[in-house]
DNA sequence: CCAATCGGCTAAGCCCGTAA
DNA sequence: TTACGGGCTTAGCCGATTGG
């Protein structure tokens, strides 16, 4: 058995940083070399989605990817959290072990079957509306929890959106129900790993827990993610004690530019909040979900990286057409020009995206 | 008729207690 | 010590309805 590398903590968050922003000039490519990219709808100063895409695709507009999402090999499902994917990877989830249908679930599938494209609104007029108690505590329509769980389960997908409202239909019935469900978690590690870079077992398994009916024993969980280091798909690297598994495929070796960058919460960069400990030394939150007076960095703060050094947040909204950037530091802000050169470039580039006009931006430092 | 209000849609992190 | 499940926490936007 050979030992495992190691690397020191710079070289590491180098690589780390330097393989989580593959350029792209085509959001097509990017997404499909993405393989999955999480939704968020909270709009400050727009959905996570886009911020994340803006990050790795040349002149990417918020919107675009609801715009252009027919066009797209893309798919909409749970992988670690709900998001877009490629439909490689929702084949590998597509199926969920489910009771017999109900009466109504069959019917909503068979009317959906019926109309093509259905909006939640579309069938209000043959099952009428009834409220019930969604997941958040809320209300939502019966139907329309009806429509994401056969969504869920495989029987229908999302064609498209109207307004973020999801469109279903029912997909082709393609086969996959009986591949082997080793394989298929297999592959899904592979993409959760593809997805966030150096990733460690335990933090790869437990995001994954939503497929654990594939493999029901955490042991063949583990076994599974063994095998495909055994099989040298994945490399062993230790950090500062902590082992991290990498695609051998990603291990590229490139510089970090002179660059400032405002991330989404859920960007795969800053995701898994350990190892983000571990690279900056802070703890990031994400306090959306925290009631307003508890939150110490605000409601939807973004992280800032700097070079290779996520060393805040900016908090940013649009008001009166302009795009409002406050900014908060854990240490010092960095006093280079550089850096406020680069920062009031990526404020820029922001308000751009937001189609804004060029200088449409107030920045507080 | 216009403005205000309401219902519905969209998303998961985080903490804590208990079990393994 | 770690895993896991339960429970708690928001806000922007849109379209329909209601009230003045």
């Amino acid at each position: 058995m050979a030992t495992i590398e190691r690397l020191a903590l710079t070289d590491f968050r180098r690589r780390v940083v330097a393989g989580a922003f593959p350029d792209f000039q085509r959001l097509a490519d990017a997404f499909s070399a993405m393989q999955f990219v999480q939704a968020d709808p909270i709009r400050s100063p727009a959905r996570a989605q886009d911020l994340m895409l803006r990050q790795r695709v040349n002149g990417y507009v918020a919107g675009e990817l609801e715009a252009t999402f027919p066009d797209l090999d893309a798919e909409e499902g749970y992988l670690f959290a709900y998001g877009f994917m490629t439909p490689e990877v929702w084949r590998e989830l597509r199926w969920r072990p489910i009771r017999k249908l109900k009466k109504l679930e069959r019917d909503v599938l068979d009317a959906v079957a019926e109309l093509g494209e259905v909006h939640p609104r579309g069938l209000d007029e043959r099952f009428g509306r009834k409220s019930v108690k969604n997941y958040w505590g809320g209300k939502s329509q019966q139907t329309k929890r009806i429509l994401e769980h056969l969504h869920h389960h495989g029987y229908l997908r999302v064609a498209r959106r109207e307004k973020g409202i999801r469109v279903y239909q029912v997909p082709e019935q393609t086969d996959g129900q009986d591949s082997d469900p080793r394989a298929r978690y297999r592959r899904l590690v592979m993409t959760t790993v593809h997805v966030f870079g150096a990733s460690t077992k335990t933090m790869v398994v437990s995001e994954l827990r939503n497929h654990n009916h594939l493999l029901p024993s955490r042991q063949e969980r583990l076994a599974a993610v063994e095998s495909l280091i055994e099989d040298g798909h994945l490399k062993e690297v230790q950090v500062a004690g902590i082992t991290y598994l990498w695609r051998r495929e990603n291990w590229l070796e490139e510089e970090v530019p002179d660059r400032v960058r405002i991330l989404a919460p859920f960007d795969p960069l800053v995701r898994d909040r350990t190892r983000f400990q571990q690279l900056w030394g802070w703890d990031y939150r994400f306090e959306a979900y925290v009631p307003a007076a508890k939150r110490v960095r605000g409601y939807y703060a973004m992280p800032v990286l700097w070079r290779d050094q996520v060393i805040g947040w900016a908090n940013a909204n649009v008001a009166d057409d302009r795009l409002k950037v406050q900014l908060g530091y854990v240490g010092k802000r960095p006093r280079e020009k550089a850096f406020r050169m680069q920062t009031e470039a990526e404020v820029e580039a922001t308000s751009k995206f937001l189609g804004l006009p060029s200088g449409a931006w107030e920045l507080a430092w």
